[in-house]
DNA sequence: GACTTAAGTTATCACTTGATAACTTAGCGC
DNA sequence: GCGCTAAGTTATCAAGTGATAACTTAAGTC
């Protein structure tokens, strides 16, 4: 027993909706290279051909289902440094929100075109919003660093199931990871406003090769 | 003219051999599903079976490759401590030492086989040793944010070239992965023996949620 | 020096993939 | 109600995948 409501009534937008969902959807679970575009177009319900009509190829549906999936404008509008850690905490964390964009990324570095466009719309959509929000000093390579941390962080607790618990961490790690990011997020002229601005002091600073 | 040495003798070990270190250098430069068999098979010089015959699966093949990159051995039997995370980064970053096996697990977790694999490789080879060496307290889940950490650095710096300079990496960001790693490896019982042993200290700390 | 075993190859299978061409049908304007 | 456009389909292609069977040839042994 179907949906009596609606049986086969043709509605562009609302099919184009369903394959964008079922085309993030697969893309988070098993990433580009093995998400095929025939068993998308079954999830959404329609055929493997209309899906290429509507989005050209399965690059542009990639494309097109990866920037839809970046929330990145609820999350730097508001003005609250201090608990920027945290709550990116809580967005990865919370299996209700459940936020694609970042396993998405993940899972499609594999594949060349995959790469390609995740580094395209990760470095539009994620790394210059969040260069502009942190701002100086260094506002590009503190960017980067929280998205490595991100980065980093879905790879091992979503992916490569290490920790036994719930979500693949524990609370402990949890913190710790917040406040590596809010150490990011706190790296401001005065160097140091707020505690301690690095995450530690090493006695061996000057020996990091240049890269 | 090729090498008029040893045009076409048999030999086992060295076939063998080349086969493990093309596929390891395929693996670490396309990932587990977009590297062909067949690919590396010629990049070692033999045929696609016999490489199967030798390793069984294309799954086997990958397994036997990771573990042999897998270089955890030099990095912890040494006791510098203190000088850990700056080791760890400059093996990252040093270009000559081609350092395969993180590049290995993040091109890789995209496909099944080679997600199941890299993450029981990484347990027993990584993880299980990294503990052991961190020892207590949380062993196991500072092993883990080392580990989390160390992927990110890979992923960011090696496969989304997000940043201009060479290597994916400036300076700054560079001695900023070495003291997080090192934040991480100086957490002992006393809780902050050495300078701060959290990247930084939130006004947020209750707020993570339970996972 | 024939015999045997291991090293290595060619030919091929069965399957999946993204993509295209040609066809059908529903919906909306007049 | 007729017709045009857009929505959607089936059938098919061409290429590439890992894997297997059967065959060939080199190397060591008695």
């Amino acid at each position: 027993m179907d949906a009596p409501t609606e049986p086969k009534r043709r509605n562009a937008p609302k099919t184009r909706a369903a394959i964008l969902a079922a085309a993030q959807q697969a893309f988070a679970d098993i990433g580009y290279s093995q998400a095929g575009i025939r068993e998308i177009a079954a999830i959404a319900g329609v055929s493997s051909t209309l899906l290429l009509r509507y989005f050209g190829s399965k690059a542009g549906l990639f494309e097109a289902a990866l920037t839809a999936a970046m929330p990145m404008d609820g999350l730097l509008t508001q003005n609250a440094r201090d608990s920027f850690g945290e709550h990116l905490t809580r967005l990865f964390l919370d299996a209700t929100l459940d936020i694609k964009a970042p396993s998405i990324v993940v899972l499609s570095i594999g594949d060349a075109d995959g790469r390609g466009i995740a580094t395209r719309v990760t470095e539009e959509r994620v790394l210059q919003p969040l260069a502009a929000w942190l701002g100086p000093p260094d506002a590009r390579a503190r960017a980067f660093q929280v998205i490595m941390l991100a980065m980093g962080f879905v790879l091992c607790t979503r992916q490569i199931p290490l920790m036994p618990a719930a979500r693949g961490i524990d609370r402990k790690t949890a913190r710790w990871f917040a406040e590596a990011v809010q150490g990011v997020v706190d790296q401001s002229d005065g160097a140091g406003a707020r505690g301690a601005t690095r995450p530690a002091r090493s006695r061996h600073r000057a020996a990091i090769p240049k890269p």
